[in-house]
DNA sequence: CGTTGAGTTGACCATCGTCAACAGGAGTGG
DNA sequence: CCACTCCTGTTGACGATGGTCAACTCAACG
């Protein structure tokens, strides 16, 4: 499955319409006024992945850049020698291509199955050049993912792996209650070893945690996720 | 000395010419064509900073933006228990408040004497509004950071002391080079705990880890600085 | 029913952190 | 001028956190 090509949605969307779409208020599209959705709909293609799929890799041509509309997407960086470290993951909402640059940062795929509203990098760029609002809210999208990724430097230079996993649940149960709302059960579609990969650990050590957590009643570990048994305790080891 | 307060700069350069300024042409006011330059003139203020003088906390509201155009800033975050993590130096060039969000990211404090052109947010924000192009360079200027901020990442989560040692000094070489230079000296303002906050590692073995490479002639330790010996070695460990 | 891949757990170990002692330079005051 | 302190940096001994290697379970799937 994973080399599935990505296809174009036609079936029963074939014009998805902004206006329905469940991301829009969360995502860069917001800036955009009803009668300016026009211009945007023109040009976005509704592309759906597999799970595993890529949807671009590191420092390839940028021809498309993406909203995520459903789904996780897993980004990261290879060394040579095959480490690997994610270095965030893409909720539905999410933009694929912030910097509008030549060429992209970091690979990206698919967890699970995904869905993406994809533009043309050139047609989203010109529409950029006439619509200052929508560029900075692209901005303010890129400062936000700067302020994450300092905020990931933290866990990674001075957490420990307990730490490291409580303020991954903690931060995880955050992005999702935006999305989905307020939930002590928390998704967990990525593998133990993209966690690891996310943390700066090993696949041993997330397993180990987790159960030590689950053992001391923290969590409860369900299929696809954990659920948040105590909350506070989790909180305090994310405490920034 | 280091509760010296920050002094508008005022004796022999009152009024600051941004024809003239070293770093013009590298930071975010090259955006700007030379008869633009007097709206951002009119509201620079050059303001210096001693060795050790905070230039603002974290969390605190955002009355200034900053363009450092001499000297070296350090930016970090603190837990609550005190441990710190440096989450970037910025150089000549480089700008503080990317984000122009209403309160800072993180704390920031002078390493040496710093002298930069301070901006009130307000204002730069409203000459923002007017100029689509010094926004977009704002945000090519934060995208830029976030790819630093995820190559910190892969350093801090994947890499092994001698390599994160081995990839700051590379990395540093290569912006000074672009300010002053090429050259195998490389300018170590900062104290071994900044260096080891900024690694993920404590200063022992940032300490011991430097000795080493001195003693394998990698490196030749100077006051302020490391001559590189052999570039080549330590462009392998820091190879991405 | 065998295979595969993800996850868990245990035993052992290495890298890096902790703690402590010491060296050298800058600043200060007798 | 020299003794003294303070601060930064270096080095050594030891230890703990987290990594490595291996065995095992279990669910999914052909």
């Amino acid at each position: 499955m994973s080399t599935l090509q990505a296809v174009r949605v036609s079936c029963c969307h074939a014009k998805e319409n902004c206006l329905d779409c469940k991301v829009r208020l969360v995502s860069v599209c917001a800036a955009l006024e009803s009668h300016e959705l026009g211009a945007l709909e023109a040009m976005a293609q509704q592309t759906a992945f597999a799970p595993k799929e890529t949807l671009f890799l590191q420092d390839h041509r940028v021809d498309f850049v993406y909203n995520v509309t459903e789904g996780v997407v897993r980004l990261y960086k290879l060394l040579p020698d095959g480490r690997r470290q994610i270095v965030g993951f893409a909720l539905p909402g999410d933009f694929l291509g912030l910097a509008m640059a030549d060429s992209y940062g970091f690979c990206a795929d698919a967890v699970g199955s995904v869905t993406t509203c994809r533009f043309s990098r050139q047609a989203f760029s010109s529409l950029l050049d006439g619509k200052p609002h929508l560029l900075r809210r692209l901005h303010e999208f890129a400062t936000h993912e700067l302020s994450l990724a300092q905020d990931q430097m933290v866990v990674l230079g001075r957490r420990t792996a307990e730490e490291k996993i409580a303020t991954f649940l903690v931060g995880l149960r955050n992005r999702w209650a935006r999305l989905t709302g307020v939930s002590v059960t928390v998704s967990l579609p990525m593998s133990r070893q993209d966690i690891a990969d996310f943390l700066g650990l090993t696949i041993e050590t997330v397993s180990r945690t987790l159960s030590r957590l689950a053992r001391e009643k923290a969590i409860l570990i369900v299929p696809d996720g954990v659920r948040l048994l105590d909350p506070q305790r989790l909180e305090q080891l994310a405490e920034t």
